[in-house]
DNA sequence: CGGCGTAATGCAAGCGCTTACATTTTCGAT
DNA sequence: ATCGAAAATGTAAGCGCTTGCATTACGCCG
């Protein structure tokens, strides 16, 4: 017996095809009566509406996808978790793509997103060739870009100031006493988020007085980090501490320290950025920059169905970044003899 | 101007539609001539398939549907990372659903997989409702299921042997000299590779003449995990060492025993199950059972394409895991003072 | 009880594509 | 040249659903 369809279930129940699709789609414009004698009929047949016919019929999906940089790092998983919740709740799939952190295959990723006509798109930072932009544009496709600052009127954002939040860090920095400090980056190329942070840093380090920044880039992976950091530790004048693009660079910043026999904070300090689960469980404890993430994906899944649903553009969305300290970041060894 | 669909192309390369699909699909039943013709023509209107009108002709949708219990264990991310990456290379597209371990749940994102037409499915064990199964079987949608033992000739399955395996880390604490040993759970209701792991880990002290072991089940979530493991080890005759349902838990664990005052591995040992990302970055770095995630997200994208495109029902397969000994575990003090 | 406005339902034309089948073209063999 | 088989292309019928418009049913008023 074959997968039932609409036709069959008009026939069930007497009716016709449209008042079957009435009942499913817009209840309250058929009779009480024959509601339930449809209904009766879809129940005792296992009747499940065809999202394919559905799809092409109406131009509308219910789905929305998202295009992250990667599922290894936990900050976007738990983000794109909630994301997916908020979306379930209104009866809309999410279909994620990842990019690798690669424009191009974020671009491929994309396209494959719009043939497959979803009703929205979530993505991560700005940073892309404009002509996925003109495509989104030329579709009426409502997309969401999240993790950037409501400064960016040119897009509806969701997020918060990287830039803001790095100075903040290097300010934190500063402030426990350290003046030869160090950054181990997120590659900035293609990565606006990293890039804003390498500058906000920067910017402090100007601001204090302090010698332009020693800004080193790496892949956003624990490996990558610590090999980094080996080789920044290693030197003869090494930093005080070592400001680290994200949390899990900050932990292959940890684990190098160990392997050099350096301890943390004691003789370098490490800060993060993100707050992921890794940051409580290193040890030291890592103190870091919380970002707002789980609202970011809640918010992202909300701004972008109350558009599709109104047409109306929603306002940018901006959230306060968190310094959460535990026990990576001590004052410089020179600081506290003088002290 | 609109969306350029199949028609467009047809007439302005002056052919019909069916030739133009034909290119696109099946280019060799298609002479050379016309071929570059429309190619032409796709190129200079800038068509793209619509993914939904081809899929309601073709009965087919070129995607493949998985619903993993959390993306926020990384165990998860990196397999459904290396599932996706394969199924991108054959230019499938892979949808994710999360069931957050609940079996209510994972049935309600089934439907919407079988809903949306997947191909095929991709699941994490096989304990669930056996009308799941019969929708499958009714729909005749080719799934497999990760994580489990061949043995189970019911499904196709992709994975490992979760007893044996837990069967064995007892076995390599017993040799590092425990007796007192306890085993922090994931829930075995609804999850069948949690529950294996315990049924081998019992079985294993039992071959050895220990006493039964004393199990505690406990969410698979850091803090849930920290907060069975405080308790567990508060107790006058605690346990010398504690085997973990995954890594995830030990790192709780081991966070519980910094809590309390016990050194790892001095005062107790602490074994985990996966090797995560997680389990080098703790300190100590984790003793743990490694599993072939990625070897079965591949081998899952692998087997079911080959699966569909073949139309045979393929083998099962059984991987491996590797015992990786790290510093959580060491010989218990009573063991050392004897030797 | 007729007439009218509104609510309920039905009719049928698509949505963008694939594909069985029919038709035309091509080309080698004679 | 001519014929026929094979290759290339065209025709048109759907795939399962939604929805604008037409039609019918209903309830109420005078």
């Amino acid at each position: 017996m074959p997968t039932p369809k609409l036709e069959d279930v008009a026939r069930h129940a007497g009716v016709s095809t449209a008042t079957v699709s009435r009942v499913l789609n817009s209840p309250l414009r058929v009779s009480e009566r024959t509601r339930l004698k449809v209904e009766k009929s879809v129940a005792e047949l296992g009747y499940t509406p065809n999202f394919i016919g559905r799809a092409l019929a109406s131009n509308r999906t219910n789905t929305i996808g998202a295009i992250i940089p990667t599922m290894e790092n936990s900050i976007f998983a738990h983000a794109i978790q909630a994301l997916e919740e908020t979306l379930f709740s209104q009866g809309v799939t999410l279909l994620i793509a990842t990019s690798q952190y690669s424009k191009q295959r974020e671009e491929d990723q994309l396209r494959v997103l719009v043939s497959r006509g979803v009703d929205g798109i979530v993505l991560v930072g700005a940073d892309r060739s404009q002509n996925i932009y003109d495509l989104l544009r030329a579709r009426a496709i409502p997309y969401v870009v999240m993790w950037m600052s409501s400064q960016d009127k040119q897009h509806v954002t969701i997020g918060f100031n990287n830039e803001a939040a790095a100075h903040s860090v290097v300010h934190r920095v500063y402030d426990a006493g350290h003046r030869r400090i160090a950054m181990l980056a997120g590659i900035t190329e293609g990565n606006d988020r990293a890039a804003q942070r390498v500058v906000g840093a920067r910017r402090a380090c100007q601001e204090l007085g302090l010698p332009p920044l020693n800004v080193v880039e790496t892949a956003y992976t624990l490996e990558a980090g610590k090999k980094a950091a080996l080789s920044l530790l290693s030197g003869q004048d090494r930093a005080t501490a070592v400001i680290c693009g994200n949390d899990v660079i900050a932990a292959g910043t940890i684990a190098a320290a160990a392997e050099t026999g350096l301890n943390v904070p004691r003789d370098v300090s490490v800060t993060g950025f993100d707050d992921t689960d890794l940051a409580s469980i290193l040890s030291p404890p890592l103190t870091t920059m919380r970002i707002p993430h789980l609202r970011m994906g809640r918010a992202a899944g909300e701004v972008l169905m109350s558009w599709i649903n109104s047409g109306e553009r929603p306002e940018n969305i901006e959230y306060e970044t968190k310094w959460v300290e535990r026990g990576s970041l001590a004052p410089p060894v020179s600081a506290e003899t003088v002290s």
